[in-house]
DNA sequence: TATGAATGAGGCTTCATTCAT
DNA sequence: CATGAATGAAGCCTCATTCAT
């Protein structure tokens, strides 16, 4: 009847959830609805999954491992911190605007540690690939003394706050450029 | 039986409201536990309120016009525009602490256009509020040329951002002052 | 809509589920079906019920105190033991017809620690009526030395039998006085 | 990819489902659980019963005919029927112990026209001994003169209400000696 | 206005059974 | 024969909303 292995089928499934997940929330989401996405019937997600939380646990490692990796990757061999951090940034507003659903998550999904676990792994390696862009920065005197954890706590809080920002204009906000100038350079002007 | 007027009735209604939205989210928050909140009964909040939405709305409503005035407020006299940056930043999170159940919200209340007007018009008031700033700043040389309606996002974003992590870490993160600092002064070092 | 009294409505659902798991045993009975025969909707019982495993409890509790209510006023002013033996042993025959399905219960609610308990609670109350009678008739010489604990417990497995008998056969089987007969004079001839 | 012969699997699965029905009783086993401690695959059980049913009556129809060859062959050579009639109830408590979980059967089988058809014949075969064991005792003038079937019906109710009684307690309850005192004298005082 | 019992749609989850491989 | 993924009906339970009092 269905022509799937055991492995498409599962993955067929965390992509659906991916999307719809992402689309609605945690909340709003049903298993129906992503049963449907994946073709395959409310029961066969059960097959996969222990539950709705656990099906969402799994997307979250999976699309945050992702991430991490695919960044990783893009800052590897930039020289100029700069640069990197840019990048960085850029790479972040674009995987907000498509999965702010998940990222930006809704209330109840405090209650599920096997998520928060996830999500903070994720972010402790999110925040561990700033802070050595602005070591770098500083070693090389590109970058101002600072406090390099909260320097990269507040990068991180101007990149979470971008993915909320889409949840409630969801137009083109400010873009790559214009965040990372600011980040750079700040509001206050040079003495010279 | 119930002594209390009816807007008084209306009152609890949405200050309880406020409380139970704020800790649990809007899905997880039950109509019956906000009655229950505001020492009435379940029937009662509907003689107030079309429905949940509409509760909701209401409430967001009272919250945010609580906070714009409070900001304005706090930061109409001050002369140095860092300075009133800084207030706006501590009333953020001030409040960003206290609400962020209300301020961080599901992805189904994307679907209340009525919410989402509210949100809207809130955030185009805050907005409003840090551009007079940052105009101010550049007016009287204090801070350095840049987009104004940018610059004015990319903090707004930061504000949100931290909320957002308030939700994961919940422990005190960055403070108002190394926000500020960051923001006013960015990481790039100064070629004096 | 509907003209009862919260406490109406709770004992109505009790009626029913005594009637229904009566009937079906716990595994098959469902809710949807306690609350059609009780006249309300399926959220309607859990107003009154935490889950089916409470009503269950409850109706336990209700079921076996009343039994056991009656059969103490039965009892009471018998003066002779083979008399209250006899008439206890008809109410039990009696009561086993009615609530089969409820006193014979299915593997699952073994797991139901607040069942396990209200059931422990009667049959510890049933024992103690029977080694009453038995000592009663030991020392006025009526009945010979035996171990009352073991006696009494010997007779409510008889009792408890008959209603599984009944689960099988349904058709009358022995009557109350065909059992204590055998009870009270045993198999083996007198030696006169 | 199996050595098994079919006879093997087919024996395999009862074994695996009177372990698991005894347990758990018929609604609470799923074939799940009975394929599983066969080692055979979910469907591989639909190869040799019709369904749930079909496997529960098989089962039964195994299990009570082992149980009624083993007693036969307990009892055929003694001599003095209060010695057999010791040995039938400590027999039948022995397995009630060990299989209580089908022999008490919940509610749902009652639907089952096949269980209940090799149930009836069990208990007849059973009765069947208990009364060739007092017709005996009678005839040599050891038992006391009653109605066969009905002291019968009472020894098998008896021993039912054992099993239950295990379902309850699960500890020890009385032994197969004090059982057999209680039936084998009664409770009243000969008057010698 | 106020109450809170009642409704019923809908969500999550289980599991007997089927069927393509 | 054997496998185990897939199905889908059905059960339990929640909760926004209504309405008789």
């Amino acid at each position: 009847m269905n022509r799937r292995t055991a492995e498409e089928s599962k993955e067929s499934i965390i992509e659906a959830a991916v999307k719809v997940f992402s689309e609605k929330g945690y909340s709003q989401t049903t298993i129906r609805e992503v049963a449907r996405e994946a073709g395959i019937s409310v029961g066969g997600v059960y097959i996969y999954f222990k539950n709705k939380e656990g099906l969402y646990a799994t997307l979250l490692k999976y699309l945050l491992k992702d991430f991490t990796d695919r960044t990783k990757e893009t800052i590897k061999d930039m020289s100029d911190p700069a640069d990197a951090l840019y990048a960085f940034i850029a790479m972040n507003l674009k995987y907000a605007r498509r999965y702010k659903g998940i990222i930006i998550t809704e209330g109840r999904d405090r209650g599920f540690k096997s998520c928060l676990d996830v999500k903070k792994r994720f972010f402790k390696k999110q925040r561990k690939l700033i802070e050595d862009i602005i070591k770098t920065g500083m070693t090389s005197g590109k970058f101002k003394e600072c406090n390099v954890k909260t320097a990269a706590m507040v990068i991180i809080g101007i990149l979470r706050g971008f993915v909320f920002s889409l949840l409630i204009d969801s137009t083109a906000l400010y873009s790559s450029g214009d965040c990372s100038n600011i980040i750079l350079n700040g509001l206050l002007r040079r003495k010279e």
